[in-house]
DNA sequence: GCCAACGTTGGC
DNA sequence: GCCAACGTTGGC
């Protein structure tokens, strides 16, 4: 499924209220995530194979777990595909244009059906800014900012079977996946491609600079990323550039 | 449309 | 817990 491969942020989204509470209690899903919460770390790269040990959980032996140090990024990029593109008889279409023309001009980013990503969501707090990223289409890369309004809770789709990322797996009583909600804030002066994003990223490998391990490299296939300040700072300026 | 790079699943 | 098979992501 996947229609976006990962993402897609839903119409309805907008309802916002504080209704929902959302069971934040915290533990409520993390238990089944078992592969990657490292990840949140950065601090080192990305250590593929093994995960390493859980960095704040854990290995500390210490009385009471501490709160798991969780904001530990501030800046994100997530997703989404600007085509349409079918699947299970689902336009699975979703660009920064389909957000910016919501009620309220905000989604709920649902549909991300990756442990890595969930867990970063989760660690999204309101106020944080995030890149809109246009993917698999014409000319990927960067569209524009948003920002997250609403922090982490279920997300419904996982019990619809008519969605698209219905899964099967997950029950009520301990749900899997969790979305946030997102406002768009602006479109980039320019848009920023992920080949000029590329060139400076291989530049900045080579001899240093902000983007040497961005993750929309380093970790490919992630749909919802993390970025350092100095990674955001970064690209931002580059609207006020040309393209190289 | 191809396919590399990964993530997930399940047998053993 | 290993790992082969399979599925998905997403650039090109």
């Amino acid at each position: 499924m996947a229609s976006k491969r990962t993402t897609r942020a839903s119409t309805r989204a907008t309802k916002s209220s504080k209704d929902d509470i959302t069971p934040s209690d915290d533990h409520h899903d993390d238990d089944d995530d078992d592969n990657n919460r490292s990840e949140a770390v950065e601090v080192k790269k990305p250590v593929r194979g093994k995960r390493t040990a859980p960095t704040s959980d854990g290995s500390e032996k210490k009385a009471k777990a501490e709160p798991p140090s969780r904001p530990l990024y501030s800046h994100w990029l997530m997703k989404s595909e600007p085509e349409s593109r079918i699947e299970n008889g689902i336009d699975v279409k979703f660009g920064i244009e389909d957000l910016k023309a919501l009620p309220g001009q905000t989604g709920c980013w649902d549909g991300v059906r990756n442990y890595q990503a969930r867990n970063f969501m989760k660690d999204m707090r309101e106020g944080h800014q995030a890149f809109f990223y246009h993917s698999n289409c014409k000319e990927p890369g960067i569209a524009g900012v948003m920002e997250v309004v609403k922090e982490a809770y279920v997300d419904h789709t996982q019990f619809d079977k008519k969605d698209v990322h219905f899964d099967g797996s997950s029950k009520p009583e301990n749900p899997k996946w969790s979305m946030v909600d997102v406002q768009y804030r602006r479109t980039l002066r320019r848009f920023i491609p992920l080949a000029e994003l590329k060139k400076h990223h291989l530049q900045h490998s080579a001899k240093g600079g902000a983007l040497k391990n961005m993750a929309l490299f380093t970790r490919a296939r992630l749909s919802v990323q993390p970025l350092t300040s100095e990674e955001f700072d970064f690209v931002l300026d580059l609207e006020n550039k040309e393209s190289i």
